[in-house]
DNA sequence: ACTCATACGAAAATATCTTGCACTCAGCCC
DNA sequence: GGGCTGAGTGCAAGATATTTTCGTATGAGT
């Protein structure tokens, strides 16, 4: 890894292009380049500048969960016994490292991480609570929440300007 | 929009493509054909159909929310007083409307929406509730739980196989 | 065995991305 | 002012990538 992202400044033609970026991607840079009135290589050093400062993270396709047979999100708070630096990193690292946890969030509040996860099936998710949750003894309590309807999906991100 | 996402059959060439895109779409089709044993053309095609079909929903670049002043994530759960059709689809519809609310979903359990939202600042997100919530009468409680890491982001399906 | 539908690879045709170069415009120092 | 420097631009040419075309192979159904 190699990701330098050290801060930049943006200013209002990065932005625009930001806009487009995330919400396609494979718009070719001649057609960033009129709708924000740059050329393309300008819009396209532009780009390369805000990826290697780590303003843009990745470039990735967004695939339908249902289509691939993973029908059931489901959201999970997690609650701790004991909230010591190495074991909160301890529960990071074991949350990030299962492909079916989607995202992974260590918050303030009633719960101490918030989970999203991927799962074909409830037996999986029952499987993967026993060996996240239930196998692990730092985990005091968690509280499952199963989506019926992803109402709105992304990471877009709401832009100034 | 015309996307027609009936359902299509996926060969296991298809999830290695898919597993690769969902990495990094900006991966040339003939890397990728290296990758799967396939020529170029042959790897457009099932991208083509994968598209078509609503498999692959979107190609997006992922925004750093920190690097665009957007530094706080909230996780939100909302519980309603009635939930007949009609309130859940208006409420539905209000909250994927919002820019700053990044992710929905329609639960069961102990809520009855799960809200991600990304804001600026804390007051930005005081006046969000005053607007979302506290500005609509059906709904009864709400639960914030503010992020202190983004232990793990995506929307990476897990694939079979 | 024949036909049809589907999918493939090679190669040609397009389109896009990338780079080199000359230019402009601010800021800044003498 | 005069002249420098650095950042950023557009244009044009060259390098890559994508898309189309075309001929062929495979397998299912008749």
């Amino acid at each position: 890894m190699s990701k330098a992202s050290f801060a930049i400044t943006l200013d209002s033609f990065d932005l625009a292009i930001l806009r487009i970026l995330q919400r396609d991607n494979s718009t070719p840079q001649r057609v960033i380049g009129e709708a924000v009135n740059l050329s393309a290589p300008a819009v396209q050093r532009r780009i390369r500048r805000m990826e290697e400062a780590g303003v843009i993270q990745a470039h990735v396709a967004i695939i339908d969960p249902i289509q691939v047979g993973q029908a059931i999100t489901i959201f999970v708070e997690v609650e701790v016994i004991s909230e010591t630096a190495d074991l909160i990193d301890a529960a990071k690292r074991e949350f990030a490292s299962v492909p079916e946890v989607q995202q992974c969030y260590y918050v303030t509040g009633e719960a101490d991480f918030v989970l999203v996860v991927v799962v074909p099936t409830m037996s999986a998710y029952e499987a993967l609570t026993r060996r996240l949750f239930f196998g692990n003894n730092n985990v005091k309590r968690f509280r499952t929440f199963v989506a019926m309807d992803r109402v709105k999906v992304g990471l877009a991100v709401p832009l100034p300007g």
